[in-house]
Parts: structure tokens; sequence; C-alpha cells
DNA sequence: GATGAATGAGTTTTCATTCAT
DNA sequence: CATGAATGAAAACTCATTCAT
């Protein structure tokens, strides 16, 4: 028993180990050897723990989204207006402090882009039924607290797909430069439309 | 006196011939050699025309981008209402003949996700820049016709975010089956704003 | 007839067009391509006049050399001693103004220590024994002038292989600074043994 | 525990390995395929030794030398006369036994002279300098004797750029046959001049 | 379990040379 | 004669993976 929790916190090590050169190469620029040394192991370690590079990055990506989103579940739990709830959801893809995670999750999705990888997909999908199901919580507690109307459960899921794109554009072209601007503006017409007066 | 060659209709012969291979296997595992021989020339005479392989798929999407653009012009013409050309326009994302050009374009957008080539960034904000005046034209003329109230412009640019979002999310989870649904109910919602009574 | 001559004189043109290729890159690092294009003539026409790019650094050894003989011829006809037209026989392996020729000349030589070619070895024979000429006429004037012994002769071939050991080194190490200094001393050694008194 | 390796000594194994195809082909005309292959071990081991082929020749002229270093020590003990000394000492660029290592040397000397690298001229100053101190300890040896006058010291160094390019010219021209002859005639005519009568 | 030396298949890349026009 | 597009042989180089210790 205790091998197999030492095995899982090496694994993590390992992954967390590679976060920095991740960060500044990109996992297509990264060797096995370069992993190796950074975590301070032997090439053929490497392999004890990880089958290959993908699995890798894979681990650190949900090694840093579950320590995110245990900090979000912190910042949310002090928000009290429904509105800021959202938008310190969506903050994610603009706040300084996320940018390192927002980083890798850009290689990642181009990963998932590239190659459809059915174990990323399945954590993908995870990660989204998880959010799915956090941004329905809150809104039910809108409505509960009679902030929201009833059908705003409807429409709130598009802001996921939008922030989601915008950050793409952004990425991808020079058209899109104030994000939060835009992803706040979004929510605000969303929760105008749903709000109760 | 040697011959006189078109060296841009070469190019654009190369880039078209390896469509097929790229759509099947992805820019990542083909090789040059691959390349040279569906493209029925040497391995040589591929570096005379392209620095590497990005700049095949970059050339590609071009191509096949304006192709795309023209087809989408001459159906934007038949369609008579408003929200109906909406629709049309963001039908690239999920019709069936547009397949091809979707994973082509999904694999470009992976290349950008992952380093940020200047040319890559110029040619999608252009593009994104030609469909953002292709919808406010189409906007505009909504409201001309009495269709659409005067504050649908602000609105309507959301819609590509929102698709494009729903796309990447389409790909990357299992979360989104009816991504025709989905895109097609957002214009519905906004519409409904948007139009008038 | 003429046609032959145009011929002679388009090979001087394109090597004479490389020079400053040779001696900005070294003939390890240009291409035959790169030739053509600073000899502003097709890449094939270059086969027209050179077998190979080793022809052509041959060739533009061969120009420079007959222009810095000639100019040499000059020079010595100024000098009135025999020291001084020594001295001044050997300063090509100094003078700032020679500095290409000496680059282009230590390619040439590096070339030949390599592999030995017949038709360099040739031309370096013809070089060498030119000058192994020049030598014993200046040394036989001296001798008619009475400022020289007899037996001159002997020694003064000696500098010819001092002046070359002394630039490879100059090159090749860190131990040999001054040059001119090095090769006159040792001249003026000779000299003073030689000298009538 | 993984295999400990002598890493100094692999590289002078694989560098000793390739001694007799550089000798037969000359460095350029050999490649990293070839070197792994009479090495006995795999192309790429090759470059987890050396970084490319110049730095293979180096690290066998500096293994060569060494040898060479120590062998004409003991011949050098056995000379009793200060010129037999010098004669010995100089017929390293003549003498049939050490004709392996000055082809080596002469495509060493080929690659110095086409690229300035810093370490290749570090290692000749070293050995010049070498060489230098054990010349100055033959003649301080013979001053002391009272073979030589007391000026001999500042003569003698001429004779190793003589003696390197006298070597160079035979290489590179047909006019320099008899260059034992040659070396060993300038050292008799220093000599003269230079001994106690 | 851990290691890192060894590997060679696979790829990119270069460029002298050819030859149709 | 001149050209430069086309070529593919040849070489360098990389790196994931293996496996003996």
């Amino acid at each position: 028993m205790a091998i197999i929790i030492d095995k899982e916190q090496k694994r993590k090590d390992i992954a967390l180990a590679t976060k920095k050169l991740i960060f500044k190469k990109g996992i297509d620029n990264i060797t096995i050897s370069q992993i190796a040394k950074v975590a301070k192991i032997g090439k053929g370690t490497v392999y004890e723990y990880f089958k290959n590079k993908d699995e890798i990055i894979f681990k650190l990506v949900e090694i840093l989204m579950e320590k995110h989103n245990e900090q979000k579940k912190v910042q949310l739990a002090k928000c009290t207006a429904t509105r800021e709830k959202v938008k310190n959801f969506f903050s994610f893809f603009y706040l300084k402090e996320d940018e390192e995670l927002r980083e890798i999750y850009k290689q990642f999705t181009a990963i998932a882009l590239n190659n459809s990888n059915e174990d990323m997909i399945d954590f993908q999908t995870e990660c989204y039924t998880l959010y799915e199901k956090w941004i329905e919580e809150i809104i039910q507690e809108g409505i509960e607290k009679k902030e929201l109307k009833l059908k705003a459960k409807e429409l709130i899921m598009g802001i996921f797909a939008y922030a989601h794109g915008i950050f793409i554009l952004s990425v991808t072209t020079r058209a899109v430069t104030d994000l939060q601007q835009k992803i706040d503006d979004q929510i605000d017409f969303l929760f105008n439309f749903m709000e109760e007066k």
C-alpha cells in the first residue's frame, strides 16, 4: 500500500519538476533527457513512472488543475453576489497568476486538437462536467436567492464556450486585446437578461 | 532560355497535393519524403518552395480558406432572412462538406497555439477581420430591413467566439455532441433578443 | 580566337566575383548557388567555365598572385638596398594591404594540405620557383654590387621557408605576435652574416 | 547501479579507432557512420562523446602528440651532442616512423588554417610553448657544457619556424625534395655560427 | 528499483550536378 | 550559349527506448 502511494507521489514529483521546462520551451521541444535532469532522476527511471512524454504533461495538467480547482473553490466561497462568482470563475483565462497553468493548458489543448487521445478527452470531459456542475450550483443558488430568473440555467453554459473561444482567438489573432473586458461584458449582458428586477 | 515557372502556382500545387495526407495522418506525423512523394517531386524540390513543414500547412489553409470564403459568399447571397444568413455563416463548424478544411484548420490552430508564428497570427487576424466585416454587413442589412434592432451589432460578434469555443470543446471533450444544435440555439437566443417584434 | 579570349575573361570575371564571398565565409562555406549569384550568372553557367568549386578558388589565387607579383616587381624596382629589397619581398606575410590575398592563400594552403591535388601542387611549385628566381636575382645583384659575400645565395632561400613557417605559426598559435619584427630580424641576422664588411 | 564508464578513456578509444581511417581518407572524406563502424559503436554514441568530426581529429592529435612527446623525451635523453639533440628534435618532420602523426598533423593544421577554433589554437600554443622550452633547455645545456656561445638561444627558435615552413612547402610544392637534408643543413649552418671553437 | 550508456531508425537538410528549354 | 528548376544521394543529427549492471 505504502509503495503505491510513493509511486503516485513520485509521479507527481516528476510531473511538477517539468513544469518550468514546459512553460519555457514547450512540450514539443523538450526531451526525456531534460525531464530526467530536472526531475533529478535517471532517464530510465522516467519510464518506470510514465509510458511516454504525453503522459507527463497529462499528469502535470491533472495536478495543476486539481490545485487550481481547490483555490477556485476557496475564492468562490468568498464572493457573495452571483455575478461576481461567475466573473471570478472565468477569470482563469486572463489572470496573471494563472499564466503558467494557462500556458500548459494551451499546449495541452494543442495536443488534444492534433491527436484524439482517449484519455485526454476523458480528462477534459471530466473537467468540463465538473465546471458545468459548479456553475449550475452557482446559478441555482442565485435563483434560490431570488437574484436570477428560473431560465438562467439554460443560458449560462454559453459563457463557457464563449470564454474558451475568445481565449483561443486572443492567442491566435491580434484582434482580441481586452480579454477580461470581453468576458466580463458577455457575463454582464447575460446577467442583465437573467436577473430579476 | 530556362523554364519559367509560376512559383506561386507550384506552391499551391504542392500544398494541395499534401491535403489528403495531412487530413489522414496529421502534419506532425508526415515526413518531407512523403510530401515529396504525393506531390510527385523530389525531396529537394520541396525545400525550393517551402522552408519547413509548417509553411506547407500554412499555405494549404490559405488556399482552402480562400476557396471556402468564395463558396460562402455565394451561399450567403442565396439566403434571404438575416437569421438564416448568420446560421449559414457559422455552419462551417459542423457541415460534413467542410470536414476536410475543418481538420486542417484544427491542426493549424494547434500549431498557432504552440508557437506564436508572426505570419500565422497575421493570417488568422486577417481572416477574423474579414469575417467580422461580413457579419457586420449582414447585421447592418438586417437593421436596414427593419428585421433587427439597432443594438444588434454589439451582440453578434459574441457568436464568433462562442462558435469557436464550442467547436474546440466538441473536439477536446465528449460533453458537446450536438454542435449544430448548440450553435443554432445560441443564434436563436440572440436573435429573439435582437429582433424587432 | 576571340571566343577563347572571351571565355578566359569570363573565367576571370567569375573567379574575381567570388573573392569577397570567399574572404567573408571561407571556401568550405560557399555554394555554387552563391557563386552564381555574385557572378550574376546562372548556376548552370558556372559549369560552363569551371569543372568544380576548387577550380574557381584555384583560378582566383592565380589571378590575385599574378596581380600581386606585378605590383611586387614595381615595388622591388623602387628599393635600392638589397636588404630592403628582401624585406619588401617578404612583406606579403604581414602587410595590411595584402590581407585579402593572404586569407585566400591560407585557405588555398589548407586545401593543398588536405588533398594533394596535382594541379595545385604544380601551381604552387611554379610560384615557388618564380620567387626563388627573383630572390636569386636580388642576391646576385647584391653580390655584383659587392654588398654581399658570394656564399649569400645558399643562405637566403632559408628565409622563404622561415617566413612561411612563422606565418603558419602566427595563425595556428598565439605564440607569434610580432610577425613583421620576427621576419625582419631573421633577415637582418642573415644579412649581417652575408654582408661584406 | 548503472555502468560506470571512463568517459575520457572512451573518447581516446574512439579517436584512436579513427586513426587509420583519417590517415587513409582524410577527415573531410569520412562520415560519422564510418567512424562509428571502425570504433565498433553506434552512430549516436559518437555524438555522446564528440560534438563533431573536428573534435575527433583534435582529440586524436592530442593523444598522438602526447605519445610522441614522451618518445621524443626518451630519444633526446639518448643523444649526447647538442647538435644531435636538435637534429633529433626536428626529425619529426621527415622520419618514416612519424608519418602517421605527420599526416594527422597536416590535416589538423588545415582545419586550424580554415576556421580559427579557440581550443585548437590553445592546444597548438601549448605545444609550441612546450617545444620552445625543450629547445631552450637543450641549448642552455649546450652553453653550460661550453659547446655553444651565449647568444645561441636567440637564434635557435628560428629553426622551428624554418622546419615548419619547409615542411609545408614540401607538401604543397614539388620544389622541396630532400626535407631532412634541408633541415639538417639549416641546423648545421646555425651551429657553425653558434658553436664555441 | 534505479540508472545512464548505447543505440539506430528515422528525419531533416544540403547542394553539386544535370538537362530541358 | 545560358539558364535555373529539379533532383536525390549523402550526410548530419536527434532522441525515444532498451537493457546490462
